[in-house]
DNA sequence: CCTGGCACTCTGTCCGTGCGAGTGCCAGTT
DNA sequence: AACTGGCACTCGCACGGACAGAGTGCCAGG
């Protein structure tokens, strides 16, 4: 009916009203600002209704009203499209991260990106290692009896780990090393280099063998550890700016909840390509994320992300406009990555 | 004269009872908690006297007293003998930074710690390639034209970067690039590597001149490039912690400062490793630090610090304590570095 | 089903007052 | 000469009442 398509468009006028000027908004504002046709009577009914279902909210009585999570979720869903960038944001988006010169580089700049196009926290994690494909293993002496493994992936990421060996190890074994182990996983996908270690430690010379294994060893614990998923944060300083307004009582919790990682990781681990995920409020069941939103997508192929990025602020955001710079960001940090 | 002593130990007082009560401090308040053996009118009388010297001033008419920048300064120079740290402190700084596996993780650890030890902001600088020497260079082929040079130093750091060749170059080329470049540079600082470049051209064998040019150039030319020079950041919750009380008007631009790297860097530039240096409020002479203050320290060998570390508070913090935690982690941290 | 009108509720703000903390000064004491 | 106790004075801040404004819910009428 006519009815409840009226009522779903008093929602998304009471988002964009809300998200724009930050004050709980009124009957009377909302039918002067919007040409709804209807009198501001109506529209009381309209948001008691809202209200009654769940969508909106009133902080105290006799003020206006403000979106719930689920007007939000709503809203999101059905409510609105994502706005197409404009032309000068996707030259700023390919200006700014051209000329970036390594992966590091990249990150670094994607998240300074995001958070000025979104003004809000941009998260941007490392490429997965176990997706990541083997270009190169260098094997490096450091002492007699300890070696360094530098693992270098087709996404330029670079890891590092220092082994320490039963036995001295002369030149001439760590030469042979580095030729066994780079025939063996040169273009192995990481996740699957495990399996290829038992082949090699079988078809290694007798000499070998003991070293060989303790290496693999160390290397498959180096890819497994998820621990050492990296993230890079940026934009923290926004959070200091709708200060109180935003989030119920300090940015504190949110702020260590960003140094811990670990939160961003596990909301990180659902993304993936080609659609961009929203979490509201609530639904982020963190305490430290009461009140505040994220927005993420993968980059990379779209079944097969090589990881997330995305940003983290209020629920009471601009979520169009900070879904399309996202997915904007992805692809093109996908692109990047994929031909580097 | 015993009278400008006691005045230096009201001064004292007054910063302590301040830094710990986070409220101006009276004269009443100060005969009480500090045996000065002298009656509040006579405190009174000093401090007036400090007051004219512009080592303390008045929020307003009625109010106590609060320590001037000048005034922390004194303090600082003459009235605090850095606290040392507990055994369990020093523990615990053990316990926290062994099982590092690498540099990331190193400084990663080193700036929790720290944020941890002092409850304020931690930064950690990655240690500088021109004070490092070269373990190991990598080439990696990428494409028909195109190589990745890998840069390994003794402190653990990894830098990469892609090399764009005017010809394509095949796999014999780059193995004996690699022993070239690995022969010329081994064992050289960073910092003496560009007067290598020449005789390293002069004696490649013709047919890799124009490679071993191309390939020299980038190197050094990461390695000379400062903006590179990396910072980690941690503890920024703890800006939100004395909340408007710490920073006049807001964290903002404190946090701002701190993602720009550059200001933080400028300070960096001069620690080095055998005194801890102190900079307070105004010293710092940029807006954003305005009421804060730095401590920071060098680490690695004393007249050559590898990089720096430190912290970033409120001029109002206990600086002895503060002062002891950086020096105890820029210790430990270059001994970390010295040995691995 | 929509509209205009009306009474009601609640918050944020402004202002005036009183209180407490802290000072500066002065006369008195050692 | 240096210190002390006392006293008058100055402010900022917290408390409380009054007020205006915004917004609502409901009802009767179109």
């Amino acid at each position: 009916m006519a009815h409840d398509e009226r009522r779903l468009e008093v929602l998304r006028a009471i988002v964009q009203d809300y998200v724009s000027s930050n004050d709980p908004v009124g009957s009377k504002a909302l039918a002067e600002r919007h040409d709804l046709g209807v009198s501001p009577a109506t529209i009381r009914n309209d948001m008691a209704v809202l209200e009654e279902q769940g969508y909106i909210t009133q902080p105290h009585t006799s003020a206006g009203r403000v979106p719930t999570d689920k007007g939000y979720r709503l809203f999101v869903d059905r409510l609105s499209a994502v706005k197409p960038l404009s032309m000068a944001e996707r030259r700023a988006i390919e200006r700014f991260l051209d000329g970036a010169v390594d992966l590091h580089d990249v990150l670094g700049r994607s998240v300074r990106l995001l958070a000025q196009l979104t003004r809000q926290v941009a998260v941007v994690q490392y490429p997965a290692l176990s997706r990541s494909a083997v270009r190169h293993l260098e094997v490096v002496q450091v002492a007699a009896a300890r070696l360094m493994l530098v693992l270098i992936t087709d996404t330029g990421r670079v890891e590092q780990r220092v082994v320490d060996c039963p036995l001295d190890v002369d030149d001439g074994a760590v030469a042979e090393l580095r030729t066994l182990l780079n025939s063996a996983f040169n273009g192995v996908k990481l996740i699957d280099a495990g399996d290829k270690v038992p082949d090699l430690v079988e078809s290694a010379p007798q000499h070998l063998r003991g070293l060989v294994a303790t290496v693999s060893a160390t290397l498959i614990e180096t890819l497994v550890e998820p621990s050492e998923d990296r993230l890079v944060i940026g934009g923290t300083a926004n959070l200091a700016r709708g200060n109180a307004l935003d989030f119920p009582g300090t940015v504190r919790p949110l702020l260590e909840a960003l140094e811990e990682q670990v939160v961003v990781l596990r909301l990180m681990a659902q993304v993936d390509a080609s659609t961009v995920l929203v979490r509201i409020g609530e639904e982020n069941a963190h305490e430290a994320l009461t009140g505040a939103s994220f927005v993420s997508v993968g980059y990379g192929k779209a079944d097969r992300p090589l990881g997330g990025l995305g940003i983290v602020g209020p629920t009471r955001m601009d979520y169009p406009g900070n879904m399309a710079a996202v997915r904007a960001v992805a692809r093109y940090v996908g692109h990047l990555l994929a031909e580097s």
